[in-house]
DNA sequence: CTGAAAGCGCTTACAG
DNA sequence: CTGAAAGCGCTTACAG
């Protein structure tokens, strides 16, 4: 369709030159050209400029799942930013699976990404980290961490929050605090764990193993079990980490079990949600600033995309822990029973 | 690349034939240029075939946001079944803007997608409408129609699952249900309130027009307020139509209010979701078979794209209803305000 | 400041 | 069944 733009009586190169602000361009050229630009109601062919520039102004998005709160919210974020630069977001799910990853990585490539952004299902997966580590454009990881891996990040500190909570929980009275979270399959997963095992050490309180349980199932029925679990282990206080329908599904339990929170049992949930405030109580909740992990992705996307040997950077988020009326003390019987099963420790 | 893959001792014209599939090559070539992609770890560069072929494997899906539960899901189906198919998704959120949509449509003509799916903000937006029917890739809509054009379409049968609503809160002695929604700008919008006013006046029940009230605004605050008003017009049930951060405020103003689910309103919410089911009592809903949308639209986009001169197809979905535990019969005293105000219509 | 020319990596008639 | 050649629509040194 150049041609075509030709014919506003300028060459190619005068055109191209136009279109990519070249400043070596008289003003009556540049404005003859707009004009035809306008006139033909011109639009660029991408492919044949990014066969030309190895440029795509694509950026590549993969997550485990879309249709989850958390990814979806930073796939708008990192749209809204991204498109102000006129750059594109294609978006894959991998659906949990490493195969899928590989593919959609695989795709990614022949697309030409400029870049990637990645939440991976496990980032300890060896092919995927060898494949991550062999890609042709820059990845920038969203709080995972691929070993031997020179990625920008964004990263969440996990700690900030659930330490906060424990706290407050031990504040409270509980001794006998149940977390279900992730494996050790993820960053946040062993985060998490990590700051849940310091806290209780630290303050002292039941560190019986019943009292975590840790799944990379997110379904309603996961959830379910994840609670019966950790009630049936004694559990007075429960951290729940997962996507609102696990958290659902863990309400569902308490509710089938006849709990009420919080005088049966403190209940929080990691990641605020519509849910965590439909919910009566209102559930309290560890704040993470997920809108803000996407902008912040966008911004090592394009920063990394305009200058490709700039050093590795890596952004920092934090949570932090917010009270509503899901906790409240342990009940006197429960509390009895905590401290007996805390002495044989 | 494929200059490399010519090391295999063939012609570039014969890899290229291997690499689609073409059955006019030997066992034997197929197999040593096979081997070669093995060996090499090639990749094909996809701009380079897109300039050639016109085609891109990549199809558009434009929003007017991407973290709504329900363009979410219908993403996250969408991209499945695509990806089955080797064609990538590009998704971009309008932000509910003509604006956004407009430079959207432009990149995404730019980028030479294959096809978009499309939800638009407002179906009646006149530049919108025109640039859709000038776009050089099939469009396939949903649940939304564009005057003069021609273009595929999954459609929901709105009206089953509030006329089967409405007829049950009428069963209950139900005689002023109110109803919130979005304006005219949207499919959905327009079926809705058709349906409400057909049911209420087949049914003989009152239409003040307070009962009803339309907004695009989907905040929580919206929702609050559109509950006070349908409350304040003396609604004795209301139909939430909305994102579950819609509901979650009409609900917030229900209970502000010291009004209890169903005792003293009916609810129900349109679209099932996490919400309706960790709400206590749990919400009666409009069920909306969302992840159907997607896979459907996936086919139509699909079919399209493998013969472009097929006739214009479209899909249905319908819709039905789901009495959990938030709908009862009118407070006495509630029933008799509405007679009272219906009777001067 | 501008134009002619080469070339990015593919595919696809066209001959053989 | 296979190869040589042309060309998709751009950008970018290279001369002028």
């Amino acid at each position: 369709v150049l041609d075509l733009a030709r014919e506003t009586g300028v060459s190619k190169s005068t055109v191209s030159r136009v279109l990519n602000g070249s400043p070596n361009v008289s003003p009556e050229a540049r404005a003859r050209v707009n004009e035809g630009v306008k006139r033909l109601d011109y639009r660029i062919n991408l492919a044949a400029r990014s066969l030309r520039t190895t440029k795509t102004a694509l950026v590549g998005l993969l997550v485990p799942a879309i249709n989850n709160e958390v990814f979806a919210e930073i796939a708008e974020q990192l749209d809204a930013e991204l498109r102000k630069a006129g750059v594109m977001l294609a978006v894959t799910s991998s659906g949990w699976s490493p195969e899928g990853e590989l593919s959609a990585l695989d795709a990614l490539e022949s697309r030409g990404v400029d870049a990637i952004v990645v939440a991976l299902a496990d980032d300890r997966e060896r092919r995927v980290a060898a494949r991550l580590r062999l890609f042709d454009a820059p990845v920038v990881l969203l709080d995972r961490e691929v070993s031997r891996l020179q990625a920008e990040a964004v990263l969440t500190d996990n700690r900030a929050g659930i330490v906060l909570c424990i706290e407050h929980l031990a504040r409270l009275g509980h001794r006998a605090i149940g977390m279900s979270t992730s494996t050790d399959s993820t960053r946040p997963g062993r985060e998490l764990v990590a700051a849940y095992r310091d806290s209780l050490s630290r303050l002292g309180l039941d560190t019986s193993e019943g009292l975590l349980v840790r799944s990379d199932t997110y379904t309603r029925e996961a959830g379910w079990a994840a609670a019966k679990s950790l009630i049936d282990a004694g559990a007075t206080a429960i951290i729940g980490c997962g996507p609102v329908a696990f958290i659902a599904g863990a309400l569902d339990h308490l509710s089938d079990r006849g709990l009420d929170i919080p005088q049966d049992v403190s209940f929080v949930e990691y990641t605020d949600s519509e849910l965590a405030t439909v919910n009566r109580p209102r559930l309290s909740v560890i704040l993470r600033p997920v809108g803000e992990i996407g902008r912040l992705a966008a911004r090592l996307t394009l920063a990394r995309m305009a200058n490709e040997r700039q050093p590795r950077r890596v952004e920092f988020v934090s949570t932090s822990f917010l009270d509503r009326e899901s906790t409240a003390p342990p009940r006197p019987q429960s509390r009895k029973g905590t401290s007996a099963s805390k002495d044989p420790a």
